[in-house]
RNA sequence: GCCGAUGUAGCUCAGCUGGCUAGAGCAGCUGAUUUGUAAUCAGCAGGUCGUGGGUUCGAGUCCCUCCAUCGGCUCCA
């Protein structure tokens, strides 16, 4: 690496180990990775440059850290799906000649480009087509190229194109720093991020289309989304593919049916769930569980009606807000009176609170409920159990003084986090939801209150050590929250638990109590759902799971299956000492082979099967199989309950206050 | 609500370019079998092909409306 002109300076380049490699003179990232060794860096992608993503064919001129990319890294996939959007576009204006390009980035999963298509329309029978199109740009094993290129001749290229989408995209930069990415014939405005050439690109999958609003905003014009994914092997988009296949499987909604929790009615409507006994049951276990650990932490249950007069709503806010968009209102014989079934459980406990004048040394209350409410989500919207438009909160709103803020906080942070800890719930994201400071008119209260709560939260969140992530923009219009965020069998997030803190509701519902200096003072009030709801929590706990319920939850732990009707006496016996015992157990004698019963009581996911016939019937004792193939032998049913008490007590502790 | 797709028996699915009384497996019912760790055998029954219109000699199949579901977008008190 000598050249003639540089002689008198040196290059150092600190890879990620910490050691350093000097040149002396200016040279590109790949050259670097060839410098490490050629193997390497044939798999190299990627790279990024002083914290900053660069071309592996960018030239480095000055000393700096360099990290390399590979496909096996998440910077690299990026780069990989992000040139992957640059040969969909093409193959796009390919097929379609005259479409809009707009934007085209990488995602978790694959990536993505929004194209205006005019009145055309893409369907998923098109998706060969363009996946035929994209492998065969990338067999020509065509170089990304970065250039640069002046405001003006940007904008006056998308002029001339009459794409008033890019147009605005260049607007907003700065000249001088826009740069447009060339490979074969193709050009497309573009910040830079790619792999070296089209040719590492093997397998091409078009996921599906969409419409999508530009910008994001539903009042802009709704663009194509075309969804694709790619993958330097075959075998990995195989893999890829199976995976999702696998993912189904766990579907909340088929395993719902299968195991009989839950179903829909389009008699009763859409997003309205019934629940089966066995869900019901099931539900019942959570609400108690919750329950008694809502006791200890002092809580006290409340009971309010579905429907409140539209008054409570103005009142409240939420009319004014979403009153268009509710379930409207329901009327009575007598004129000008309305009733609104209740969308959120706040405004009724805030008139609980209002029974009677409360004195500091009273605070903080806590009232609790599972109460459920109604919200005329969107159609499009609806989904399984996770989006419905009838569900139950297990809802609480704690009042308390300013000083007992902090702490109360934190209690709520604890009892999230003993429900998550109880049903197995380990990779959440802690979610900081705060205001969008750009668009400060959604919110309702006063500044000062809001930078209170928002502080209030920051500061229990950090102190109880949760990783957690802010989000400008996703909070409440009354206030900030805390949310605990889990992801369904599809990587899709979900808000499950959540924490609220509200200094308007107080206000609006004049809430008060009598202060040690005898002057009234404005409670402070704190919203909270542990699970969220009841639907969506067992929705993402069955996706989680696979329908394999922790033991202490699952409403049928066990069944006994007679070898044949000879032994139902038998099995009755052994039922009922289970019964004794709290186990929950039912009986198969059916006229079946032992074969048949098994495969049953596995498809049913049942934990535990006792087997009884001739042998265990003469020794008085049980043969156990546990779901899945294991042989746990012939043992009494003490033995037996001692093991399955173990085996609740091992994921169900108590709450401690 | 918007874009795209799908809708056949309780469940899972066949049914090609429109052409005899719409098929299968599982589940159900009846009978035989009395069974030892993932499907015993036989028979029976079960569908106005999501809904309402249209095209056609003829529609599960083609077209339109509506409904529901699925993947996204927007929304999510």
């Amino acid at each position: 690496m000598r050249s003639n002109y540089n002689i008198y300076y040196m290059i150092h380049i600190t890879l990620p180990d910490g050691s350093i490699r000097s040149y002396d003179d200016a040279l590109t990232a790949m050259d670097v990775a060839k410098d490490i060794s050629e193997g390497f860096a044939r798999n190299v992608i990627s790279a990024k440059f002083n914290g900053t993503t660069i071309e592996t064919t960018t030239l480095l001129t000055t000393d700096g850290n360099l990290v390399l990319y590979t496909w096996r890294d998440d910077e690299g996939k990026r780069a990989f799906w992000h040139s992957s959007s640059h040969l969909l576009a093409q193959a796009l204006e390919d097929l379609y000649p005259g479409i809009k390009l707009s934007i085209g980035p990488a995602i978790e999963n694959g990536f993505y480009y929004d194209v205006d298509l005019g009145d055309r329309s893409i369907s998923d029978k098109d998706f060969k087509n363009i996946e035929a199109k994209m492998l065969e740009i990338a067999r020509g094993k065509h170089d990304f190229r970065m250039k640069s290129v002046s405001k003006a001749d940007a904008l006056s290229l998308y002029k001339s194109q009459n794409n008033a989408y890019k147009v605005e995209l260049i607007e907003n930069l700065d000249d001088g720093d826009i740069t447009f990415c060339d490979h074969s014939t193709f050009t497309d405005l573009c910040r830079g991020g790619h792999i070296p050439n089209t040719g590492l690109i093997k397998a091409v999958k078009v996921l599906s289309v969409a419409g999508a609003y530009w910008r994001g905003d539903e009042n802009n014009k709704q663009l194509t989304r075309v969804y694709g994914i790619s993958f330097p092997k075959q075998k990995e988009l195989k893999a890829y593919l199976e995976l999702l296949e696998e993912a189904k499987k766990r579907d909340h909604r088929k395993l719902g049916k299968q195991l009989e929790l839950f179903t829909f009615s389009q008699k009763v409507g859409q997003g309205l769930p019934l629940w089966l006994p066995k869900g019901a049951a099931l539900r019942s276990r959570l609400e108690n569980f919750l329950k008694e650990a809502q006791q200890k932490a002092g809580y006290e249950m409340v009971v309010t009606p579905h429907i409140g007069q539209k008054e409570l709503y103005v009142t409240s806010g939420h009319y004014a807000k979403y009153g268009e968009d509710s379930f409207q209102p329901i009327q009575t014989p007598k004129a000008d009176e309305e009733f609104l079934l209740k969308p959120m459980n706040c405004p009724h406990h805030c008139e609980v609170y209002n029974f009677k004048p409360h004195s500091y040394k009273e605070l903080p209350k806590r009232f609790a409920e599972f109460g459920t409410v109604y919200r005329y989500e969107q159609s499009g919207e609806l989904h399984g159990l996770t989006r419905v438009r009838g569900f139950t909160q297990d809802d609480a709103h704690i009042f308390c003084t300013p000083d007992q803020l902090d702490q109360e906080f934190k209690n709520v942070i604890d009892l999230v986090l003993y429900v998550f800890g109880s049903l197995g719930f380990e990779n959440f994201t802690a979610q900081v939801s705060l205001r969008d400071m750009d668009d400060l008119d959604k919110y309702i209260g006063s500044s000062e209150n809001w930078e209170k709560a928002e502080q209030a939260i920051l500061n229990a969140t950090k102190e109880k050590g949760l990783n957690y992530v802010i989000e400008h923009g996703e909070a409440a219009f009354y206030g900030p929250k805390l949310d605990f965020m889990v992801k369904d069998a599809l990587g899709r997030q979900w808000q499950l638990g959540t924490i609220q803190v509200d200094y308007n509701l107080p206000e609006r519902f004049d809430l008060t109590y009598k202060g040690s200096d005898n002057e009234l003072h404005r409670p402070v009030m704190i919203h909270r759902a542990p699970f969220g709801s009841m639907e969506r929590f067992i929705a993402i706990l069955l996706e989680h799971t696979a329908g394999n319920f922790p033991l202490w939850l699952i409403p049928e732990q066990v069944i006994i299956l007679t070898i044949s009707e000879k032994y139902e006496k038998y099995s009755q016996k052994v039922l009922n000492l289970l019964e004794n015992n709290e186990i929950r157990a039912l009986i198969d004698n059916r006229n079946e082979t032992m074969g048949k019963k098994i495969r049953d009581a596995e498809m049913k996911k049942i934990p535990y099967m006792i087997i009884v016939g001739e042998n265990e019937k003469n020794e008085e004792k049980i043969s156990v199989r546990r779901h899945g193939g294991e042989d746990l032998g012939t043992i009494s049913v003490e033995e037996f309950s001692k093991i399955v008490d173990i085996e609740i007590h091992k994921t169900l502790k108590q709450f401690e206050v």
